[in-house]
DNA sequence: TTTT
DNA sequence: TTTT
C-alpha cells in the first residue's frame, strides 16, 4: 500500500451510453466506453495513421449514478481511477481476464446535448429519473438479471460490448455460464 | 488525436525478471509485471484488506534495453505509458484480449543490486551485455519460437506498432515454453 | 534523473490569448494562463464554495506555434508539463520567483470558435498567420521589446498579467530593471 | 468544478526536515521541499546538464501527521496534489506570491531510516511521538509567531481553506527564526 | 462502439 | 484574467 501507485487519467469520447445497473445490496454500478484517439506516424511507410484504443471503464456508487444522468454516447469525457483485471470464466471454463479503469473521478468536458440529462438530485428517485430522460437505458440491475445471462446467451453473438452480457458479470460469483465476450 | 489523452502512472515491484526479446526487424521489446498494492477497508466486514494488483508491462527499443539492463524481480519502479488492449487467439482459436501498459517512461526506485546492472553504454553490444549480467534471461527472442509464432501471421492484422511475434500469448499459463508469471 | 517525476496535467480555461514571442535565437515562446475550479466544503459554514486557481503556462517552439494558431482565450485546454520556478528580480533588486508550467501537450478540447483560428501550416509564415485571424497579438518578440522593458515600466501598473512585461522577463539573463509583478 | 483538473505528481528526495505546525484551530499543517532531477542535452553546447527543481509542499491534516512522523530530509517520496499560488506580504509591504503542492497522497518510496521514525498509531500523542524521534522538528507551531504573522489576518482575505499563520513566508531566506531551506 |  |  505504501509506494504504490496505480493512476489512470483517460480524456476520450463515451462509445454506447452507459449501463447502470444496481447489485443485489443496491450498489449502483456504471460500465461504459471511452475511445482515445493517437496520432502517430507509422515507421516503414512514413505515413500518419489514427489508431483508436478503446477503454473500459466502471463506475461505483454515486459516480455511477452520475454516470446515468449525465453521460452519454458521444460526450468528451475525462476519467481518472485504477487499473483492475477482473477474472471470469468463459462458456468453455476457461478462465478469462478483462481489465477495466475502476474510476474515481468522471467528469463531462463538452455540453450535455439539449434534453438528455436528469435534474437527478432535485426530482427524486432513479426511475423518475428515467422518465426524464437520464442517459441510462437499463435500471433493472444484476438481480433481476441473473435468469437471462444463461437463458440468453445468444444475444452476445457478434455484438461484443453493449449487450447486457458485455462486460462479463460484473459481479463473477453471482454468475456463471457467460458467453466468450472479448475485450 | 486532439482532445485525447491515455496515460497510466504506476509504481509497484517487478514481479519476475523481465523477458526481451528482439523481433525479426530487430526491435528489441521487453515484458514484464508490476504488482501495485492498495489497501482498502471491507465495506461489510470493517477490516482492513490488501489487495494486489497485477499489471503487465511492455516497453520497446531503448525502454527494452534500458529494462534488460537494469530493471528486475523485487525491483520497485516506476512506469509511465498508455494503455493498449491487443487481440490474440487461444489454443481454441477463440479469441482473446489483454490489456498492456506500453512504457515510455519507466526508472528503478530503488538501489540496484549489486553485481546485477550492466554497463551497457560503455561495452558495446548486447551479447557482451548478456555476458555481464543483466537482468534479462532471454537472450534469444522470439526466434526460437518461430514455430509457434509465425505460423499465423494473419492473426496481428490491424495491430500497429506490434509485430506478429512480439509478445506471445497473454496468460502464458496457457502456453509452452515460457516461465510462470504473476498472471 | 533516474528516480524522478515533475508532472503536472491541468484541464481549464485559457485566461486571455496567449502572448506569442521569440527569442534572440528565433525560438517561439507562448504564455498564457489557465484557470482550474475547485468546489468543496467550507470546514466552518458548512457551505459549498467554489474556488479559482490560476495558472501559468509557457510553452515553446512548436508548442508555441500551436498555441497562437488555436488556443485563445475562453478555450478549454487539457496542458501536460512539468513545473519549473525561475527566479528574477523586482525593481527594488529583490529576487522574485515565479511558478509556471513548462507544457509539453498542450490540447483544446472545445472547438475553435468560427473565423478564430489559422491554417498556419498551410499558408505559410508568421505575419500571414496574423493577418488570418490567429490567436497571438503580438509577434514581435523578445529582441524587439528589450528597449521597451525599462523604458515603459509603467506599463504595468495594475494590470498583472497580460502586459508585455507580466511574466517576469522569458530569458532573465537578457532582461533588467523590471516592475514588480505578481504572477 | 466540472472541466477541471488540477494534478501533480511528484517523485523526489526530501530537502530537509519537514516542519509541523498547528494552526490555532488545531490543524496539523506540514511544510517540507521535494527536489526532481531532470537530464537533458544543452541545445548549444550538445552536452548533457542535470537540472534540480524545487517544489513547495504542504500537507494537512493526517497527511501532515504522517510527514512528521516518517518522512525526513533525503527521503526519496512521492507527493501526488494539486498547485494553489498564494499571496503574502514582504517585509516592504509588496506581494508576494508563492506557488506550492498540496498534498494529498504522499508516500516514501525508500525505506525508513534506522530510529527515525514513530510507532505513532501505536503509543498515542504527538507529545509522545516527538519524544519518540518522529521527523518533526517544530512542534510548537505557529502559536509562536503569532507576533509575526497574526497581526494582519486581512492579508489572507479570499485565502480558502488556508489559515493565516498557516504558511508563513515564502522565501524562509527572507524572514527570521527559520531554518535554511532549499530555495 | 465514439469523435474530429 | 476564464468558464459553468
Amino acid at each position: 500500500m505504501a509506494g504504490s501507485m496505480n493512476k489512470v487519467i483517460l480524456i476520450g469520447r463515451v462509445g454506447q451510453d452507459p449501463k447502470v445497473s444496481y447489485t443485489s445490496s443496491g450498489q449502483a454500478v456504471a460500465n461504459f466506453s471511452v475511445a482515445t484517439d493517437e496520432g502517430y506516424r507509422d515507421r516503414q511507410t512514413g505515413q500518419k495513421v489514427e489508431r483508436t484504443e478503446w477503454h473500459r471503464i466502471v463506475a461505483w456508487r454515486q459516480q455511477a449514478e452520475f454516470v446515468g444522468n449525465y453521460i452519454g454516447k458521444g460526450r468528451l469525457v475525462l476519467v481518472e481511477g485504477k487499473l483492475q483485471t477482473r477474472k471470469w470464466q468463459g462458456q468453455d471454463g476457461q478462465d478469462r481476464y478483462t481489465t477495466e479503469i475502476v474510476a474515481d473521478n468522471i467528469q463531462g468536458l463538452d455540453r450535455v446535448p439539449d434534453g438528455q440529462y436528469n435534474q437527478a438530485g432535485q426530482q427524486g428517485g432513479y426511475q423518475q429519473q428515467q422518465q426524464q430522460g437520464g442517459y441510462q437505458q437499463q435500471g433493472g440491475g444484476y438481480q433481476q438479471q441473473q435468469g437471462g445471462y444463461q437463458q440468453s446467451p445468444q444475444q452476445n453473438q457478434g455484438q461484443p460490448q453493449q449487450q447486457e452480457e458485455d462486460l462479463g458479470p460484473a459481479f463473477p460469483s453471482e454468475a456463471s455460464g457467460m458467453d466468450d465476450v472479448p475485450f
